[in-house]
DNA sequence: TCTGGGGTCCTAGGACCC
DNA sequence: TCTGGGGTCCTAGGACCC
């Protein structure tokens, strides 16, 4: 059995951790630079805020109904979902990290649960419970016989005990019956709409679909999700560490910008973010992509986007040797004239760093190269993001993110860390300190 | 009247996920 | 005035090889 572990409303919820005033009042998280609405507590989704809207369009509406809105930090997010994380891993050997607040356990290999759906239920909200006791992060936990199922399960059991386990044929087939063919993890806008107009309607109405239909309409990947709604597993638990095939980073500015070297300092920042990810997975990439965009939801001012990609001689992760490309792929796309929203770089094409093809003209020792960037990430790390800098990222960063309503990084910067005032406790509540 | 068959690799585009 | 960012996988079609 195969239980998928779902934080709930996860970026509200972090935020929540530390901010008490949060609870029980509709709350938004938003995306960079303030764009759109990315996470929403109950009591917002009660309102009908949608997933995804732009804020500027709901402002008024939000301050009617007193919504409290968030920046989006992600340093805070990543390092609550590690605690999550570390926590789950507590409950099985095999645990796969789907993404920053959802995890798969294996619950197969586990002595004296078996089958039993009661022991599995007992099973879920104990690490329910768990969970919420060391982290403070409330989830939703789906147990079922596939992925796909198990998928179900955690949906249905937001809406009940927080814990649902699918198992009996009666069981499966019931929720499936009642289940939006929207609602199934893989069937997405398009083939929603496609299956609708096949008079297709629910999970239990695909599943029941010839396999040739899907297999012609939804591709082999289609295929895979129904023969698992019937209970057939076809997706592996990846419970081994996956490296990436693409890394790539890309934001939008604050402001407009039209200066050459200010989009050079952006996408010199981006090249040592992508470059840092590149080196933490041991990968050196062989393809480079730049690519600039103008802001496509303007109409009245004029269009661009251009990208051009190059192979590198030599795969490389080395942040140096990058910016230069990048400087040159720039220079190559980069028009006079336009106001940009965004730039951004896309490194694939990857391999080992310990196993790929040197090139016999290199005029860089990579070895050296390798141990100066180990330095590089080591100081980082330990002095704090942005010590030590290339030149090329530039000291001043106007082009960087709007994020008006940034809540503190309570867990990773000392000079953030929460703190209460005893004074305050000591006045105003009876308890003994 | 009228030009084979079998294969690989790459790319663009479209679908999906959180 | 104001619209996120990071990924994966599959397929069809073209170029190319022998």
């Amino acid at each position: 059995m195969l239980a998928l572990v779902d934080c709930n409303n996860f970026y509200v919820s972090c935020e929540r951790v530390f901010n008490p005033k949060l609870e029980n009042r509709p709350v938004v998280v938003l995306s960079n630079n303030d764009g759109c609405i990315v996470a929403r507590s109950e009591e917002a989704k009660a309102l009908g805020i949608p997933m995804g809207a732009p804020l500027f369009q709901y402002k008024e509406f939000l301050d009617k109904n007193n919504v409290i809105a968030l920046s989006s930090n992600y340093t805070l997010y990543g390092d609550m979902s590690e605690r999550v994380m570390n926590t789950l891993a507590q409950f099985t050997p095999s645990i796969e990290i789907y993404s920053i607040d959802e995890a798969f356990l294996d619950l197969s290999k586990l002595a004296n649960i078996g089958t039993d759906s009661h022991k599995l239920f007992d099973y879920g909200m104990k690490i329910k419970q768990t969970v919420y006791k060391w982290t403070g992060i409330p989830v939703s936990i789906g147990i079922s016989h596939t992925k796909v199922l198990s998928k179900v399960a955690s949906k249905i059991a937001k809406k009940n005990k927080g814990v649902c386990v699918l198992n009996s044929q009666e069981e499966i087939k019931e929720a499936l019956a009642n289940f939006d063919i929207e609602d199934i993890w893989g069937i997405g806008r398009a083939y929603t709409n496609f299956l609708r107009k096949n008079k297709i309607n629910t999970a239990y109405e695909f599943a029941s679909a010839p396999d040739h239909w899907i297999q012609k309409h939804l591709t082999i990947v289609g295929l895979r999700i129904a023969k698992e709604l019937r209970g057939e597993k076809c997706i592996d638990i990846e419970d081994q560490p996956v490296p990436r095939k693409s890394v790539g980073s890309q934001k939008s500015f604050g402001e407009l910008q039209t200066d050459f070297f200010v989009l050079f300092n952006a996408l010199s920042s981006y090249i040592d973010e992508c470059s840092r990810k590149l080196r933490s997975q041991k990968s050196v990439a062989n393809i480079m992509g730049v690519f600039v965009a103008t802001n496509p939801f303007n109409p009245n001012e004029p269009q661009y986007f251009q990208s051009k990609f190059v192979r590198l001689p030599v795969p490389s992760n080395f942040t140096g040797e990058l910016i230069r490309y990048g400087y040159s792929l720039l220079k190559e796309i980069f028009r006079e004239g336009y106001k940009y929203k965004r730039v951004g770089v896309i490194f694939s094409g990857l391999s080992s760093q310990d196993s790929f093809q040197y090139n016999l003209f290199d005029r860089l020792n990579r070895e050296k190269v390798f141990r100066l960037m180990e330095i590089y990430d080591s100081i980082n790390k330990k002095y704090g993001k942005g010590t030590l800098r290339f030149s090329a990222q530039g000291t001043n960063k106007v082009w960087k993110m709007k994020q008006e309503h940034l809540s503190e990084h309570f867990t990773t910067e000392w000079e953030e860390i929460l703190t209460i005032n005893l004074d305050h406790f000591s006045k105003n509540s009876s308890v003994n300190l």
